[in-house]
DNA sequence: GCATAATACGAGCGATTACTCGTGTTTGTC
DNA sequence: GACAAACACGAGTAATCGCTCGTATTATGC
């Protein structure tokens, strides 16, 4: 006989989809103002427009909605990713730079709870775990990016260059969310400026190694 | 009649400044291990071995113990940066921005609770008071320096330089901070690298405003 | 030595929060 | 229409945490 299954999940009617659905964009708008800690799981529910019991009856736990919305933005940006982070050949460096930082400043304005789950240092092991193929995936998809760039880089050099990108989107994200549309143009495009100016230089010095 | 003052503040005896030492430092661990909130206040007390009703002979509550480390942080970043953010005339940038970098570095490897107060994104309100102070400093240090390596850059120019060089230094230390040692010296080197590359270009460009 | 203030203790209080459970309602299937 | 499964409710529970308070000990000034 097989297994029993502990949780035998439930054929989810088209009710249940939305509700999955309320309660995820209820809990990232929650997470992006208050952050994960401060935001409680009755307060998603009230947002959402249901009682805690029926929360519980599509999530396990606060984690699990943490997890869950982790994977929505994965799926989500790999739709985006796919057409903003292949590099056409012989296309300039700043305009690759520009569309990816373009794409990703856009995701997370259009999902306030991404984030969260993306741009803290600090978080409890149980998110972090939740947070880390979101992780993975961006820097898989900057690596390509970079290799495509600056081929002459050799693999340690590459991976030190994907970190030195990769947080410094993450460090610049807060104050570019934050600030009033025109500041957050010149933001924008300031960061592109800074990632331009460092991946020439690294190109520049690639093939002296 | 003068105003009766709520709290009396007690004559400190040695004893109580050596206390007060003991529950900054396992604090400042703490908040480094666990984040603010995960920390709890019967937590740092245990770490500092003493009992909770000691604790709270010293402060008034969690978010007090916060802003007296974020304080002492701050006067002793003053005495670093007094060294290290003074930029001599006719030195080179690179050698200006390898002394800023690195005796930040320094510092948050000396004191594992700094980057809760300074690295972190979403903190809750109280605690982005406590931390305020240690931002402004920083930035003004920031801008100090930026100002005395490209003194042609105009007011607003200044602004968003010093808020792209800060929060790339933010993004970057928490990578910093976690690797081995090796790695953390090809990462500073690597982060000196784009701040570097980065000012230089604004350099080339303050001019033709 | 004596009075006063500072320091120390730790059990426990009040508030908060993640999560449950008993019960009732809606939906899909035959 | 009948049955089961999915959905919905919300008061309640157990555990945690910031903080208090009554009491005991140690240091200081005279």
């Amino acid at each position: 006989m097989p297994v029993a299954a502990i949780n035998p999940a439930p054929k989810r009617q088209a009710r249940g989809e939305a509700r999955i659905d309320q309660i995820l964009l209820a809990a990232a708008k929650s997470f992006g103002e208050q952050g994960y800690e401060a935001t409680t799981t009755n307060g998603i529910a009230a947002r959402a427009g249901i009682s805690p019991g029926s929360l519980y009856q599509f999530f396990t736990n606060k984690d699990d909605i943490a997890h869950a919305l982790a994977t929505r933005y994965m799926e989500q940006l790999s739709d985006v990713q796919a057409e903003s982070f292949t590099v056409p050949e012989g296309v300039a460096l700043d305009q690759v730079v520009s569309s990816a930082v373009g794409s990703i400043v856009d995701f997370n304005l259009a999902h306030p709870g991404f984030k969260a789950l993306f741009a803290r240092p600090d978080m409890p092991e149980s998110m972090r775990a939740a947070a880390a193929p979101v992780n993975e995936r961006l820097q898989e998809r900057v690596r390509d990016m970079v290799a495509a760039l600056i081929p002459a880089l050799d693999d340690q050099r590459l991976d030190v260059t994907v970190v030195v990108v990769l947080h410094t989107v993450k460090g610049l994200l807060p104050p570019i969310v934050a600030a009033t549309e025109s500041m957050r143009s010149t933001l924008v495009g300031e960061l592109e400026h800074s990632l331009t100016a460092y991946l020439r230089s690294v190109a520049a010095t690639a093939g002296s190694a």
